[in-house]
DNA sequence: ATGGTAGCACGGCTA
């Protein structure tokens, strides 16, 4: 089964990309990312017609998020608990079947974080914007213990938002600083795989070179100053039924692209 | 410190 991950930027714009995506590398199951629609102006057609069930959660301008699946989905659950004040479209859930086995499939839209605002001992300030990334990934980790009881093939995959470490980034240290890749956004994806995930991209790659995100400012692409930020995150019993994992780097240079390119795995279920 | 580009939606935020 091939399970992929594409932060789309914006579906009404993207709609020739990602069927282009969709037509030639056939996942059997997607979740997007940065859909910027609601459910009700979401074009369902586009994904419907290819043979592919939906299932979105949208938000109107911003964030919003969706699984399509050659397969049933079953037990959607949208939103990501913990508090019910959040307003922002960033996490869905399905469970999908295989030949052997079932999966379950979160899909995320880590928030970005920036900008960085502290109070002079350091500290996130409250109500800013980093404050909220750091209290979203904490309301992640808790739905993940409650994931890791179920003790099935579990993926979370999706635009986490976070340069794990430095060769994950072109130029570093230009980030040092940044939300993306300080200590603390570091750490909490560290936490994560010392929790029992494994980072699906290092377990098939290494080295350095291997970017799912290019800034359309500045040509960036055609520099190659990109970074690794959007990731599948396998727990063991995923993991040992992993068989490939690769980023498809050349739909960033298609006409009228998303500033991210799709992530894909192939998993023996 | 600023500007560089893009999407949504048509002003300003988000990235």
């Amino acid at each position: 089964m091939k399970i992929a991950s594409f932060n789309i930027n914006g579906i009404k714009a993207r709609g020739p990309a990602l069927a282009r995506w969709l037509d030639e590398s056939r996942p059997d199951l997607a979740v997007l990312q940065e859909i910027k629609s609601t459910d009700e102006s979401f074009p369902r057609d586009l994904i419907e017609e290819r043979g592919y069930n939906l299932e979105t959660h949208g938000q109107k301008g911003f964030n919003g998020v969706a699984i399509l699946s050659k397969m049933p989905l079953e037990d959607v659950k949208r939103g990501l608990p913990g508090d019910e004040s959040d307003t922002q479209a960033r996490w869905i859930e399905a469970t999908v079947t295989g030949q052997r086995h079932a999966l379950r499939v979160c899909g995320l839209y880590l928030p970005n974080g920036n900008p960085v605002e502290l109070e002079a001992d350091g500290s996130p300030k409250p109500g800013g914007k980093y404050d909220y990334k750091l209290a979203w990934i904490a309301r992640m980790e808790a739905r993940l213990r409650d994931l890791m009881a179920l003790e099935m093939p579990l993926s979370l995959m999706g635009d986490y938002n976070i340069i794990p470490q430095a060769e994950d980034a072109a130029r570093p240290e230009s980030w040092r600083e940044d939300a993306l890749f300080r200590l603390p956004s570091r750490e909490a994806f560290r936490r994560m795989l010392h929790f029992g995930l494994t980072d699906a991209f290092r377990a098939r790659n290494s080295g350095a070179g291997h970017y799912t995100f290019w800034d359309y400012q500045a040509g960036a692409y055609d520099r190659n100053d990109g970074i690794r930020i959007d990731h599948i995150l396998l727990n063991a019993y995923a993991a040992d039924l992993l068989q490939d994992c690769r980023i498809d780097g050349a739909v960033r240079a298609g006409e009228k692209p998303s500033d991210h390119v799709p992530i894909w795995a192939e998993l023996a279920l």
